[in-house]
DNA sequence: ACAAAAGTGTTAGTGTTACACCCATGA
DNA sequence: TCATGGGTGTAACACTAACACTTTTGT
């Protein structure tokens, strides 16, 4: 729109909250930096002719290594105060991968449970908030939490990342019914032993990567 | 977060979709303004210690002279290219209004159905689009469509604007039982003669500006 | 009396929920 | 043989969708 110029323009940047899902637990990366050594969201500036999806893209390739993960636009925090150094406004990301994608330490990133978090930096607290509620609610109407799985999966697996999520059991029977007439797995013929009893079957993605609106 | 600053920040603005109903169609604010002619959506920088939300309301009222209006964060724009004479960064708004409450010709403004809209400047048709799929997806799960409505109206005049946004006509009775069941709106006794026909109940919402996740 | 929109119940079908036992394996 | 998680069907219930006629008014 060409808007009339401002005299300081505010810093534009974007924070990701990248979520994975490990021993039972929704987990998010954060890294420490900054002189409070607090724990802080990955983050970066967006470069001058640099669009938001690829800074987001970006930035969680240098903190992770990791490309192509599964990433949306969550929201854009911009309080005045939210940052006291300097007027701040982020375009905030989330992003979901299987754990297995998550190569050996990331450097100086550290996974850390979701509902059980220090004091973070500036408003990063409210923003993996946010990120968590619109996580939840894509459950309901999408198929994003298979963006969670890795290239093989049992169904008992995925299930619990739909418990873990909503954080309460759901029926085993129910879930896989709702599995099969979605219709996005397919077996894979293999089986997996994994204790002192019945094997499960694996499965993979029907349409890896593609995430679709249900219902 | 304080990224590391860049050499020339983009510029931070603020872009409003104002939608209305009106004569059966769903409408929305333009204002004719830049040397291209070309009609844009309300739009402004944002202040140098003004939080979003506010800058958002801010432009708004000062096309409009509307305040109070229901007001949601859409999404951030900031395609390197969508602006040819700048980076320019939008952080773009959508705002409901009943038809009522707008007051005479806001002066700059145009009204123009949704679904007839000429050229447009810049990325603003591809926002006015996000902000329908917004407004249509928050139908099924929210009381968003009431904000629409004056303060008294009948139950058809409701239907009708679910049935805009919808596209689809939608059954008479079904459409009373899901209103009643919601309780979200309560008779005033009075009644409205409105042609050569049996006059309609009028109702006002039991929550006004409220709106809620309902299923 | 007629035209026009307001107002009102019932039924079939579909989807959702609750629930219990046998299977295959390792120790 | 026992402990463990894998795998399977059915019945009640709730919700959704389809459908037509009477009422009240103005002309």
């Amino acid at each position: 729109m060409a808007w009339p110029a401002t005299a300081a323009a505010p810093a534009v940047g974007t924070d990701v909250v990248l979520f994975t899902i490990r021993d039972g637990a929704l987990e998010v990366l954060l890294t420490r930096r900054g002189a409070d050594g607090l724990l802080a969201l990955p983050g970066g500036a967006i470069g001058n002719a640099e669009d938001l999806d690829r800074a987001a893209e970006r930035v969680l390739a240098e903190q992770t290594g990791v490309r192509g993960l599964y990433l949306e636009q969550l929201y854009t925090f911009g309080a005045p105060e939210r940052d006291p150094r300097e007027r701040a406004i982020s375009v905030a990301y989330y992003a979901l991968a299987p754990h297995e994608r998550l190569g050996v330490a990331p450097g100086a990133g550290e996974w850390l449970r979701v509902d059980a978090l220090p004091k973070l930096a500036l408003d990063h607290a409210a923003i993996i908030t946010r990120a968590r509620e619109r996580l939840a609610a894509k459950l309901d109407y999408s198929t994003i939490a298979f963006q969670f799985m890795p290239s093989a999966f049992t169904l008992s697996e995925l299930q619990a990342v739909y418990e873990i999520i909503r954080g309460e059991q759901l029926d085993k029977r129910n879930f896989r019914r709702f599995v099969q007439a979605l219709g996005r797995v397919v077996a894979t013929g293999a089986t997996r032993r994994n204790g002192s009893h019945r094997p499960a079957r694996l499965y993979r993605l029907k349409y890896p990567g593609r995430v679709e609106i249900i219902r």
